[in-house]
DNA sequence: TTGAAAGCGATACCAC
DNA sequence: GTGGTATCGCTTTCAA
């Protein structure tokens, strides 16, 4: 009983009976006296005896844990994945290890090994914005460990996928704009290597495409990041250059907010001279003064979707397991900054 | 070689040693001969060869993991709370593994179940509302589990605390009020049950004693939560009232920007009329229009200091360890919203 | 109905 | 220098 843990011995030797005994006691085995197991289960309950977690995984070579590989957590949109993960994985008496990578490559790999030898068994991730080199990640295949990418997805890797449909989500955040009359709409993207930046500014083209609007370079500005900064410096530029705008798309709610903190400086006003609409609904777009017109991101389910293929995986390691790819929808929520 | 995890043993059999020289050589002990260490070594590369976790955890009682038990994760201050300990806990070659309660108390018991049978080497605990029993934290002091609280702490049990200085915080804030003339000074608060909000109540009030302004307590509106929502219903109430305010010091960053808006529909203009002052600095006060003034928490400080308290805790277990409470100091963080 | 012993993957002590 | 074996805590055959 050292180090104040009750083991499975301790139990044996109190009772005078085999640690094989006691074990399936406790396992509610019917080939064990009644008697006997009433004496192991009290005993038990009177040490507060708990197995240890170490011990069982080792045997069953499971450890009953997922690990969730993401970007960021302070993020309306990752932290409802992250309940839609959780919520199916307590309800399979799964516990979550999620490794926070910050946005960085390096943190990403030392995860990344952190969580092959054995320590899970499974993962879901999301490559952060720098990583280009996908070889930590193969890793996880090559030893066979269920795997599943969500939102930021790695293409070239083969395994189960769940993504949004940006780019129709964008081509309905800009349809919407122009519906309302905006004519001379501007992008502003986030880092341009992002499949999803470029899913987005595509659906941008699309929409006006569709609606005859002549394409205008002028009005595009793709930025580093997707951050309020960015935002507000990318109207800076746009000021800069001269150009008229009446409605303004950005592919993140913090780029559609600094965008409009800037707009307003200059004397525009939302959504009076420029419309605006965000991606992702966060909360701040709902709590914003004037509210931001958004894409809602489908997070919650895609956690659960996410989860679900992974325990597929988990279920059938041995059986040879076809790829999937599902495609989630999303839906506009039209608020203050695009209501004329 | 099963499920794709190489072992110490394939390696044995495949070089036709034994498993003990193997285990020597990869832990580069200087007895075994360099031609033998090096053709281990390099089979092991090629294998892709990682020493199993759970058998290492199982072997030195140790997990190299730490447990966070905290009631949200989307939470400004929780992530920087967060990134203080991932920051220590990395250096040191530990995992954290986040319990995310989302303020439920049955989801909180459910994750200190789940960390008690010998799962992580410490536990990081932040209370929910919730909680009133506290039985399942008790029980990690029992089995002599190392713990930390960190902002909301239990107080009948005996451990390590990190906290915030919340009624010297609320003090200086609502000081700053008064400094800028203001003298019919609104409270809204969070959760009354919650010592911090207890705290951050008193400061408030010790501040309007302070400068000899009378205490009215048709002023003071405690909210059940410290959401946006709760801050408008607060609004709502006061103006009900039909009581005349020129400051206004809410508890939370969302409850002052709740109580903003709601004032702004009814006319009132921020600073002008009324100033506001929030507390915790999230990111959304900064990007508020106007900003928000607000109390700073130092929460990667606290996360830092957390942890660093658990890792004495870790590396001392068997020493009767004294149980100490840090008090950290906040600063104020002056924006547009009490700006004159 | 129970006990002895093997085994999960790794380390470390004791022989030789 | 190297191999055999006990051990960590638990489950599960195999024998009795």
């Amino acid at each position: 009983m050292k180090s104040g843990q009750v083991t499975i011995k301790d139990l044996a030797k109190e009772l005078n009976i085999s640690v094989s005994t006691v074990s399936r006691a406790l396992a509610d085995n019917p080939l064990v006296k009644s008697t006997t197991k009433k004496a192991v289960m009290e005993l038990a309950k009177k040490l507060n005896y708990q197995p240890n977690f170490t011990a069982l995984s080792l045997r069953s070579n499971t450890t009953r844990t997922l690990g969730v590989i993401l970007p960021q957590v302070v993020h309306d949109f990752f932290s409802q994945v992250l309940r839609g993960i959780e919520d199916i994985a307590y309800s399979k008496g799964y516990s979550v290890i999620i490794c926070n990578t910050h946005e960085s490559y390096e943190r990403e790999v030392m995860d990344a090994k952190n969580l092959v030898n054995g320590r899970v068994d499974g993962i879901l991730a999301c490559v952060s914005k720098e990583t280009k080199d996908f070889t930590h990640f193969q890793e996880f295949k090559d030893r066979n460990i269920p795997l599943v990418f969500f939102d930021c997805v790695v293409d070239d890797i083969t395994t189960d996928k769940v993504i949004i449909d940006d780019h129709e989500a964008a081509l309905i955040a800009v349809n919407h704009l122009i519906s309302t009359g905006r004519k001379k709409i501007a992008y502003v993207g986030g880092p341009e290597n992002l499949l999803i930046s470029k899913n987005r500014y595509k659906g941008y083209k699309d929409a006006l495409l569709e609606a005859n609007i002549a394409f205008d370079e002028n009005l595009v500005l793709h930025r580093e990041t997707g951050d309020f900064k960015d935002g507000a410096g990318a109207v800076q530029d746009l000021l800069k250059k001269n150009v008229e705008i009446d409605g303004l798309f950005a592919a993140t709610d913090l780029l559609a907010i600094g965008a409009l903190k800037e707009l307003k400086k200059a004397g525009y006003s939302t959504p009076r001279d420029v419309s605006i609409c965000g991606f992702s609904n966060w909360k701040i777009s709902e709590i914003y003064d004037p509210s931001i017109t958004t894409v809602d991101q489908p997070g919650y389910n895609m956690g659960k979707i996410s989860s679900n293929m992974l325990f597929k995986q988990i279920e059938n390691k041995d059986a040879n397991h076809k790829a999937e790819t599902k495609v989630l929808k999303t839906s506009l929520v039209i608020r203050e900054s695009t209501q004329i």
